[in-house]
DNA sequence: AGCTAAACTTACTATTTAGTAAGTTTAGAC
DNA sequence: GTCTAAACTTACTAAATAGTAAGTTTAGCT
């Protein structure tokens, strides 16, 4: 095996992340791909032979950096409140960055997407929500959160938050997304 | 004046909405419009001279139909709460069509719309926050909601928990929508 | 040294895109 | 009845789109 680059793959799949959290999910092509990394387009669909594969990708490799975001948090000493809060630094950088995650860019073009990609898109979904409802229960469990109502309802209600702030804040300032984020805090604190 | 069809701006206007809720901004064309209203392509160009004309027809037409809803609402007799719930209840019709709201959909594609564009989503956005906020300060007062913290922080929470809540139910279904709303309204009500 | 396969480039196609210029139809004002 | 302007259609263009087929370079294995 010859790679004359062995990081093509993953600067397409890196700067396709960027692109549909910055701008869309059909709003870039790969001649903004090809043009950025200084590579033909021809090359582009050599590791990604369709737009749909690339996004397939890029919703993999999300799922996998979540994943390890989990694993890296399940260790002794971290309280509840802590694995919350670092949930919510995810979205509080993408927010810094001008960007929204990923779910909420392809929501708006989901009703355009293959079936193969919607799966995917339910499958983090329910990854990310399990996750956070976790999260939630061990924090209720040893009197860390307290909140009425059930630890699936309250997760739905924060994921909206987080996700549609971050949404917001592109329109009214990251000022919006500040309160949101107290605002959560404030309702599951003990 | 001979307009041989005076609707024709009208069946634009609303096929273009129901696109953009639908599919997204960037997912639709002049063609699409064409095609369903069985007139040329040119014929839309007419009416709206590009894309994001149409765009901002679309959203002003959007506010004046909120407009319209809060002047029915402003009337004796009707509690904060049925005000809020009428408010909802236009999230509810979304949901069940499969769309999301406008704003959620120009969101992703935010970053590509000229600045004309930008203002007017500023401008639809600040007058739905204020809408709310003084229906949330109205039931406070009246002690018929009650919530910790200021009015325009709950009506952050709600909003993005209304406006996320029908993207995600197209991923995970309209049951994680409903659980939303009973959690908002758990949330305020006295 | 030569074979092989990965990682490309060149060169192209068909389709779709927004947009335009110029002509046509139609309804109503006078 | 004629004039006028709104509301179109016809017939285009230029650019961008995803995608492909065929050839080229390069790195490593033997």
């Amino acid at each position: 095996m010859a790679p004359r680059n062995a990081d093509t793959k993953e600067d397409i799949l890196r700067l396709g992340t960027e692109l549909i959290q910055l701008y869309g999910y059909n709003a870039f092509s790969y001649a903004d791909i090809a043009k950025n990394l200084h590579i033909r387009n021809a090359a582009v669909h050599y590791h990604y032979p369709g737009k749909e594969d690339l996004l397939a990708g890029i919703i993999d490799n999300y799922m996998e950096k979540y994943r390890q975001l989990e694993a890296s948090l399940n260790q002794p000493g971290i309280t509840a409140q802590q694995k919350l809060e670092a949930y919510m630094a995810r979205y509080t950088e993408i927010v810094e960055q001008n960007k929204i995650c990923i779910i909420g860019s392809v929501c708006s073009d989901y009703n355009t997407l293959p079936a193969s990609v919607k799966e995917r898109i339910h499958d983090l979904v329910t990854m990310v929500l399990d996750m956070v409802e976790k999260v939630l229960l061990e924090g209720k469990r040893l009197k860390q959160f307290h909140f009425s109502g059930n630890a699936r309802t309250q997760t739905l209600l924060i994921m909206t938050n987080l996700a549609a702030g971050a949404q917001l804040s592109r329109i009214t300032g990251k000022g919006d997304y500040l309160a949101i984020c107290k605002g959560i805090l404030q309702q599951v604190k003990a």
